[in-house]
DNA sequence: ATAAAGTGCGCAACCGATTGCATATTTAAG
DNA sequence: CTTAAATATGCAATCGGTTGCGCACTTTAT
């Protein structure tokens, strides 16, 4: 019932005819301190149910071990996923983290650094909003001399550690995927933002077609938003072609499922007319029918390794300030039943017979 | 370059040659400065970069404007999206959040808390962990006058304001609905665990086959974890029930996918031998052929109103301490083709005329 | 013209833990 | 038995804002 009790060091020192001074060594466990002493205050805090005030502690040290991540949205399976594996590490550790999303728009992006700097926060983790393509914002924060390390959503334009996945090598290998699968004119779903994930993706895409002697048809690449919708509107468009893809590799999850509604609608089936490929490994593209093959960012994997070089960097200090790296993750082509059209084709055929 | 240059209020004060407590008013707008003093101090705090330190306001006011949000897994749909919601309303009122994930495990929910109260958050949003049975770590916290809200997995045994979706209806919606469409051995699926949502479901589960006149059959309500694979087995072990069930009604979606997985290898037709529905309205849940009846739990509205209910404690101080406010929100069935029953049985009749 | 009210700002304590330096008490060394 | 070294603890400043109280000066009312 009683609001705050509130016990301090100095309750404690008092309690024990000692001072703070001795009861902060004891806590924190000092050689200087006998052990004794630590017995009897460490009991006493117990007792008293005391509670450190890392508020004070961190205004001393100028450190909070708490550290910021700012991510477009928290409520995607991939950045709730690198989310959940940076927790893990930091935690590990001894820090905390502080969620907080830009929602991709510029100013809520630079507010929210503004507000994790004013809470102090030991640095920062952040994957860039959509919008975003001036980074005065992070540049003003690594002159005071806040750690950053970006992932997956990056920039070259700051000096600053980086952990991504390989999309070149991904997109590639989806399309050879449906090269070897018969897929002779292969379509592609991208943005048009400047973002450099999406246009590796369409990299990828170019080259594998390059290499594998396939022209490159630019009435096959639509730009959009490559949300569910944007998948629907781009597949009718692309269906409207006098000469229709027989295979579609989306840079989005999402957007490969719109594409699947849409084929089937119109009485075409996936694999055997329009294959199908996305991106991103979502949960429920191994729920469709058939389910969707796809790319593996190793989200988890990805968090992880983000924490583990954000606090290499930390510990190494400002002054040593390490040289930016950049990680690159081999991401992995999931194969399932959307691209699979030799086999369908062929199991088709022996049905007939 | 520079690591950090660290400009306080003092370092205002002095090229101005005036206090730091006329600078620290001065910015918070206080009446009794005069607005040519206002001007020349926040002009002043720009072009230093004057960054506020809200550790120092914190251990002074004993606030952080730091809320802690405890979930069991941060990378649930479910539960990112009631985190979005939760930090868009904390946002507006100039708050910041702090996830922290207790993996369903209760030592790491108890130190969780123990660390949130170390990092002074002025208050905690949590849902409870699967298997937690002692609340005294909560209890503590109260007592320390800490505010406190739980959302979806709550108790009873605490005295405390909680958010919910009234599970018992959504699951009596589901069941009266799977009625209606014409089936009759209704399974379900559920799981062991004490939690109240799923004993809720269950309820609704059984007062709407009695309310509807059809016996309960022990045989066909089948205990697990829930989870894709446990919805599989539990499938199989109903289809070698001597009556087959003719629809499945699982406690989450995932039980459902593998349920509907299963009933299609075994060479059945969802609706139409066995029709489905799920809980929870998963995003996947639109994708599967054919797509999954749901009940949607308005996750993102879970998270505002249980943000906006934690505030309203919150300013209203420990001390008026409001009665606890226990806020049930009204789920929503969402029909879709894999419960339509009666409808795709008319069609397969039609089609053979 | 003088008291009362209003305005603008400084002084200094405070929040709670940390830590360099000083002091007091033992213990070990010579 | 004296001195140096080791041990155990205290003192007081510090981190950076915040705020009650007080002082000086100006404006308004009587």
């Amino acid at each position: 019932m009683s609001s705050k009790p509130k016990v301090t060091i100095h309750d404690i020192a008092e309690k024990l005819n000692i001072t703070a001074s001795t009861v902060s060594r004891a806590l924190n466990d000092h050689p200087r301190i006998s052990e004794a002493t630590k017995k009897s205050v460490q009991k006493l805090a117990k007792s008293l149910n005391y509670q450190p005030n890392n508020i004070a502690a961190a205004l001393r040290n100028g450190k909070t071990n708490i550290i910021g991540i700012i991510v477009p949205t928290a409520d995607r399976a991939f950045f709730a996923s690198v989310i959940r594996g940076i927790e893990e590490i930091a935690n590990k550790l001894n820090y905390k983290v502080i969620i907080s999303q830009s929602n991709d728009n510029y100013e809520k992006e630079v507010q929210t650094i503004d507000a994790l700097l004013s809470a102090r926060v030991d640095g920062i983790i952040a994957s860039i909003g959509k919008n975003t393509e001036n980074f005065d914002h992070y540049k003003r924060m690594q002159e005071k001399g806040i750690p950053l390390v970006l992932f997956d959503r990056t920039t070259d334009e700051l000096e600053v550690s980086q952990v991504m996945i390989d999309d070149y090598l991904g997109a590639y290998k989806v399309v050879e995927h449906l090269i070897q699968q018969g897929a002779r004119r292969i379509a592609h779903f991208t943005s048009p933002k400047k973002v450099s994930v999406f246009k590796e993706r369409l990299r990828g895409y170019v080259d594998a077609l390059r290499d594998n002697g396939i022209p490159y048809d630019e009435a096959l690449v639509v730009k959009s938003n490559l949300q569910l919708e944007d998948g629907r509107a781009s597949m009718e468009q692309l269906l409207a072609l006098a000469e229709r893809p027989d295979a579609v590799f989306s840079a989005s999850d999402y957007g490969a499922m719109g594409a699947m509604q849409v084929v089937k609608e119109n009485g075409l089936r996936v694999p055997q007319d329009v294959a199908l490929a996305g991106f991103g490994n979502e949960p429920f593209t191994s729920f469709s029918e058939p389910a969707l093959t796809t790319v593996d960012q190793f989200s988890l994997t990805m968090g992880r390794i983000t924490a583990e070089l954000f606090f290499e960097h930390f510990k190494a200090g400002p002054e040593k300030k390490l040289v930016p790296q950049k990680t690159v993750l081999k991401p992995e082509l999931v194969v399932r039943g959307s691209s699979l059209k030799a086999e369908a084709l062929k199991k088709d055929t022996e049905k007939l017979s």
